[in-house]
RNA sequence: GCCCGGGUGGUGGAACUGGUAGACACGACAGACUUAAAAUCUGUUGGCCUCACGGUCAUGCGGGUUCGAUUCCCGCCCCGGGCACCA
């Protein structure tokens, strides 16, 4: 062997094994037994390409899945691309590249970087945001929630520069102000789509603990706080009228509703403060005495974000709504209504009741001399004059009092009984809140998946003639659906509201011929249909020629079994038998409602329903009472507003981003795509008149919020993976990432697994078994590593210097995975050296004086199994490198060293520094890559030590240290203890007090 | 402001479940090798007092619990992440 060979040529070394690792397929060995998913979060593939920090993450993943490999399991551990998003659509708008070839450009620059670091990763599995073959899967989600009615539009606000006529990101913001033109960004409100993902949000918060999910509990309890349940009530403030003429307008009547977890103060609510935003303070507006000045007021405010309108130092600011007046429903007393800046409309019902026991009334009442009242005692007695005096507030607990019956009853106390007799005069319920709001779902800009929806003003403005049909117990009660009859009349729609024949021993076909005597069923009917109605509303939909524009089912009766109670009359009223067929023929849309909390109709009649009628829209919901016998008819009027809202039909997907010009927003606000007709304009498969496609596209969220399951089965066409397939590999066992994803990347995520668990597409219920945040990497400077500060550091030069087994053994070694720490380049040296000393131990075992085995070597060795084994199960991968320093550190003063003590060595290694030791366990004769070999087993019994140093106290100070076998009883120990020297001096004239023992560790002698 | 982390030598960090603070590295200093430098190897390396044995202080700051606290409790200070359109 020359000289030459047997220096470490790490360049040389990398690019063979990278190479033929691939070519043998070590990473695809998918049919052991054992599966182990191993999931980093992906990338964005930005121009800057990656610096250090990214690979952090990577590393460990890969350090972990290559001891998997080794344990005998399969291992999934892919990668791929996260590429929709703002940076790729400014970098087009600045040079005119379509984003599609600077992502593909990048990729490219990423993906031979990340190769270079040697990877376990399947590439064939490769995944990318941007790709139709996997954004059409995006869509179909999108499709599937829109189906299932968790998808709305509704009016939020954006940041609106007034200059550039565009909306912003947060992250575009400079203090308030537009990063770009330095204008005053404004609130806009813009009409967007959102998830309803509140609807999730006990399950999201409940399978946090449920599921055993090996989560750090600081991301969980971050998760915990983001969702933000509290329990409390919405009580119901009435308004009193004014005097002021003219009449009041019609939604006047409607009282306000104020959500608290403190109703125990309701006796001291004084005053009443709504979001300036809040919807009631528009509805009034003619009756508002200083509506001037309200108005003024709310304009200033537009141009304050809202977590300044809420930070604790910014002095309130608000104004009262002259002439309306409020009435408290516990004392029955006036009381006069504001608006303020700290009352958000986001949170709870955007509104609050005000008193002394709360800092933010309290500092808000003193500034506008409002009258405050105290109904809340502490204990202390000096503290209480003062809370009297009104001179300090008092946020805490206590004893009510000036609080009528409830006088005396601690807060805890008071809650319930005060919600129980507030309910009672119908003005107070017990309310779940949660800070946690719907997900805003849509983006007026073009870089993103484009929402598979049209929209069709002529099916939207079209009257309509709705035939409600009503249940068993009948209309006895009056109109049945009253509200919603009235909201559809008011929109210029006719309404047939029957009273059906019989609805005590009711005849389906009675009551069919019923409703076709008595009106005419055409093209333009829309049928709802509540309970026995359902089962009316299919009899007659068999029996007509021609077919009705939509069904909704308001939890239908489709058999006559039910889950809660027999119901006879009701199983005689038909046969119970469908012609499907004809019934589906006859209708153009299907939507259905149903009860999912307290179901009296049985789940499996609904989910047939649904799949024979092929409904577009399926709405689960919990109503507030079960079976919708009270009023839902605001969520039945969202069913039927969704008409003129259509869904593609999955066949036409993936709905492709059209290539367009111009990629800057078009100064409406709305998103480029509404700039090309060509694209927008389509026909409206309902009606087949002129139809818009909608313009928005997709949050760069949604693409990430499924990646996982799609490596599992990148290339099926059928599904967006293989419900088998997802069985073998799901949940993901680790997910490493970044921290700035514990909250909303996370829940995001977790919503989405959890709506496809309910739709049967995955069958586990949470998608990530054990996360691990990763920490950054700063650069040497301490700051993070940024083009701005000039201080990045590219591993591709670390790997050129030092060899990529450099690089990961360094990233490992530098500290604990998830706390942030500078990048030290010395540091790098530093591991470098340590493993040219590894290399250089090849010579000693190759030397056959040297190899019998050495039993203190051999101890170490087994000691080192157990803790590199723990310590990278644990992701402590510092202290698990730093322990085969010392081993190495002992290695090489060893008097001998065998081939097999060597071996393992090299194993332990194997998944830090994979390239070097594949070449020395080749070239100490295996023909087998190192990664088909066994992770080393720990023996005890070799581990063990047979003799401790053992430490003595005197006053809790050490005084001395003397060597004892392992195990030595406590009498004597304590007896050589007290003849040591060192510690007969400390005892001298002194009396033992105390003397506490700890076995094979330490004596403390107490003694004054 | 609110929520979640973190703070230990000149530097990165170690310390099991309350039991020897500073493992392992980096850097620095000294020595060996070399004409020389680099590399490599050997030794020293928290502060203060002491020739030394040893003593004493010390884990962001201030208190507390305990025989004993980097670890547990209370109150502060500083740094990082998140706060819903950066990803």
């Amino acid at each position: 062997m020359s000289q030459e060979s047997q220096k470490y040529n790490h360049g040389e070394i990398e690019e063979k094994w990278q190479k033929q690792w691939v070519d043998q397929g070590i990473y695809q060995q998918y049919d052991r037994p054992e599966k182990f998913y191993a999931l980093d979060m992906f990338p964005y593939p930005s121009g800057a390409g990656l610096h250090v920090g990214h690979p952090k993450g990577y590393i460990a993943t890969d350090v972990f899945t290559r001891m998997k490999m080794l344990q005998g399991k399969s291992v999934l551990h892919p990668m791929g691309w996260d590429a929709f998003g703002l940076p790729a659509e400014n970098y087009a708008i600045k040079n005119k590249v379509h984003p599609a070839k600077a992502v593909a450009e990048n990729i490219v620059v990423f993906k031979q970087q990340l190769q270079k670091i040697g990877f376990t990763y399947d590439w064939d599995r490769e995944v990318n945001t941007t790709d139709p073959a996997y954004y059409r899967w995006t869509q179909w989600i999108f499709l599937k929630l829109f189906e299932h009615g968790l998808a709305y539009e509704a009016d939020e606000p954006i940041n609106w520069c007034p200059s550039c006529k565009t909306g912003l990101a947060n992250e575009d913001l400079e203090d308030g102000k537009c990063e770009r033109c330095s204008s005053v960004v404004e609130q806009k409100k813009m009409r967007q789509w959102k998830l309803r993902m509140t609807a999730y949000a006990d399950r999201l918060l409940e399978d946090l603990d449920k599921t055993k999910l090996q989560w750090e509990e600081s991301i969980r309890i971050q998760q915990r706080n983001w969702i933000g349940r509290s329990e409390g009530a919405i009580v119901k403030f009435s308004i009193s009228p004014p005097k002021a003429d003219p009449p009041l307008a019609d939604n006047f009547q409607f009282p306000i509703d104020v959500f608290t977890t403190r109703i125990d103060t309701i006796f001291s609510g004084t005053f009443l403060v709504l979001a300036p935003e809040h919807e009631f303070v528009d509805a009034v507006k003619e009756h508002i005495q200083n509506w001037n000045e309200v108005e003024t007021y709310r304009q200033t405010l537009q141009t304050v974000s809202l977590i300044d309108r809420t930070s604790a130092g910014r002095e309130i600011t608000g104004i009262e709504l002259k002439g309306i007046t409020a009435i408290n429903p516990a004392t029955k007393e006036s009381m006069p209504v504001w608006i303020a800046d700290f009352v958000l409309a986001q949170y709870g019902t955007g509104a609050v009741f005000a008193d002394a026991h709360d800092t933010r009334d309290f500092a808000m009442a003193k500034k506008y001399r409002i009258p405050l009242k105290v109904s809340i005692q502490p204990e202390d007695p000096a503290l209480l004059e003062q809370v009297k005096a009104l001179a300090v507030c008092y946020p805490g607990e206590g004893k009510l009092f000036n609080s009528q019956q409830f006088d005396g009853m601690t807060s805890a106390q008071a809650r319930p009984k005060i919600v129980e007799w507030l309910s009672q005069q119908g003005s107070a319920k017990p309310t779940v809140n949660y800070k946690m709001r719907d997900w805003v779902f849509s983006r007026q800009r073009y870089w993103g998946e484009p929402i598979p929806l049209i929209h069709c003003e002529q099916c939207k403005k079209k009257k309509y003639q709705y035939v409600f049909i009503h249940g068993f117990t009948g209309s006895s009660q009056g109109v049945f659906f009253p509200w919603l009859a009235q909201e559809l009349k008011r929109q210029g729609h006719t309404v047939f509201c029957p009273d059906l024949p019989n609805t005590e021993h009711p005849n389906i076909q009675e009551q069919v011929e019923y409703i076709l005597d008595n009106t005419a069923i055409n093209e333009d009917t829309i049928l709802v249909g509540h309970s026995l109605g359902g089962v009316v509303m299919m009899k007659l939909l068999e029996q007509i020629s021609g077919s009705v524009r939509r069904a909704v089912f308001v939890d239908p009766v489709v058999s006559k079994t039910f889950n809660d109670h027999a119901r006879p009359d009701v199983e005689k009223s038909n046969d119970w038998k469908f012609d499907y067929a004809k019934i589906k023929s006859n209708i153009r849309e299907v939507v259905v409602l149903a009860d999912a909390r307290h179901p009296i109709i049985r789940v499996e009649d609904i989910e047939k329903l649904r799949t024979v009628l092929n409904a577009n829209q399926t709405i689960t919901v919990h109503p507030e009472a079960d079976h919708f016998t009270a009023s839902q008819e605001p969520e039945i009027l969202r069913a039927i507003d969704s008409i003129g809202t259509i869904a593609l039909s999955e066949d036409e997907l993936p709905l492709k981003l059209p290539e367009v010009e111009k990629y800057e927003p078009t100064g409406t606000g709305e998103s480029p795509l509404a700039g090309i007709p060509e694209w927008v304009n389509t026909t409206c498969p309902q009606c087949g008149g002129a139809a818009r496609r909608e313009t928005n596209t997709m949050p760069q969220w949604a693409g990430s919020s499924w990646y996982y399951l799609r490596y599992i089965d990148p290339r099926n066409g059928a599904a967006l993976v293989d419900l088998n397939k997802e069985k073998e590999w799901m949940p993901v066992d680790l997910y490493v990432g970044g921290a700035e994803h514990a909250t909303r990347h996370l829940l995001y995520a977790r919503f989405w697994h959890k709506f496809l668990y309910d739709i049967g597409s995955v069958s586990t219920i949470e998608p990530f078994k054990r996360l691990i945040n990763v920490g950054l990497i700063l650069a040497e400077d301490g700051r993070k590593m940024s083009k701005r500060w000039s201080n990045v550091i590219n591993p591709d030069d670390i790997i050129e210097h030092y060899g990529a087994d450099s690089l990961r053994l360094y990233e490992m070694f530098m500290g604990p995975f998830t706390q942030s720490i500078a990048w030290s380049t010395d540091g790098v040296k530093g591991v470098r050296r340590f493993l040219d000393r590894v290399w250089n131990l090849k010579e000693r075992t190759l030397n056959p004086k040297l190899s019998t085995l050495n039993p203190n070597i051999d101890r170490l060795l087994h000691q080192t199994i157990k803790k590199v084994t723990d310590d990278i199960e644990g992701f402590r991968f510092n202290t698990a490198v730093s322990q085969m320093m010392i081993l190495v550190n002992a290695m090489e003063k060893a008097d001998s060293l065998p081939l097999s003590q060597f071996s393992i060595l090299l194993l332990l290694l194997s998944p830090f520094a994979p390239h070097m030791a594949e070449e020395l366990w080749h070239q100490l004769g295996n023909s087998e890559s190192i990664f088909e070999a066994q992770w080393p087993q720990y023996d005890p019994s070799l581990a063990k030590e047979s003799e401790v140093e053992f430490v003595v106290q005197v006053n809790g100070k050490v005084r001395d240290r003397f060597a004892i076998p392992v195990g030595l009883p406590e009498v004597q120990v304590i007896a050589q203890s007290l003849e040591r020297d060192a510690v007969r001096g400390w005892l001298e004239g002194k009396q033992i007090r105390k003397k506490i023992f700890v076995q094979d560790t330490l004596l403390n002698i107490v003694v004054s």
